[in-house]
DNA sequence: GCAAGTATGCACCTTTTGGTAAGTGCCAAG
DNA sequence: CTTGGCACTTACCAAAAGGTGCATACTTGC
């Protein structure tokens, strides 16, 4: 088969990072970067793993106030998610006043592992990164100017 | 000051990640793993990342077969903000009928860098994420049984 | 002449995601 | 006895993200 096209030049890369996906009913992970990006999916789950990875068990309280900006109903849902995932793992001490704490599994150390580099290169870019958004915002104004 | 909780064991974290935001009008990053993730942020982004760090130029066709169920709107728009952002440089030979290629900048070859411990954490665990992704579904299922 | 392919654009709509706000049970401080 | 904190829970909503499909301008193949 083949279509030739024009040229033969952009025709040879060995693509294949998502090839052998049997779409049928699987989840069908494209490649390892796919599954991974599954998992962490949600607006604070990074930085929860970051986060817990950084200290030891943290509590709720801690954890809420430490991600600013995050709402009860984020945190708990991404806690939930991240336990039932087996990423991180909730102690609750059942007493009265509630106290429960939150701290990595070795499969969430691992990840949060994994985070690492991202967040070097966050670090290390940010001033692109910064640049980036002012162009964006900025470009987001004039469309809105009301 | 201090509320003094019961325990005096886990109060002492030093957590810190994201603390030095003005909270003013600035994008405030709360570290450099935030940063990265809201340039990444996008369902194929860094597929098309990675995709892009295999393989030499690939033109918009090979992209779209290659990052297997993305609709041309997505791809697209994903790749033009990767260019306003920086990221890849897109090539348009001006010919009919037309030919456009792709390439990382960079700058985004490094962000892609930054991708591979992610991408070899979701290989290693594969099994895991699988096994993750099969209770997921299967307690969604539960919940529709229409 | 009509279908197909190239790289996009655009309108419309659904799904997903996330935010707000209020409520719960319980206890301690004021 | 009202207020407040802890760790959530729930209902309701707005916004964003993503998907579908049609359209474009032009060419090549049948």
């Amino acid at each position: 088969m083949s279509a030739k096209v024009s040229d033969p030049v952009s025709e040879s890369l060995p693509i294949q990072p998502q090839a052998e996906t049997d779409s049928s009913t699987l989840p069908g992970f494209t490649c390892g970067l796919d599954a991974t990006l599954r998992v962490v999916s949600g607006k604070w789950k990074p930085l929860v793993l970051y986060f817990l990875a950084q200290g030891g068990p943290t509590r709720y309280g801690d954890l809420r106030r430490a991600v600013r900006d995050v709402s009860d109903k984020m945190l708990i849902q991404h806690l939930k998610e991240l336990e039932a995932d087996g990423l991180v793992k909730r102690t609750d001490y059942k007493e009265i006043p509630p106290r429960v704490d939150y701290s990595l599994t070795p499969l969430g150390r691992s990840l949060a592992q994994a985070l690492v580099p991202l967040c070097t290169w966050g670090a290390e870019n940010m001033a692109e990164v910064t640049r980036i958004f002012a162009e964006r915002d900025a470009w987001r104004d004039k469309g809105r100017k009301a």
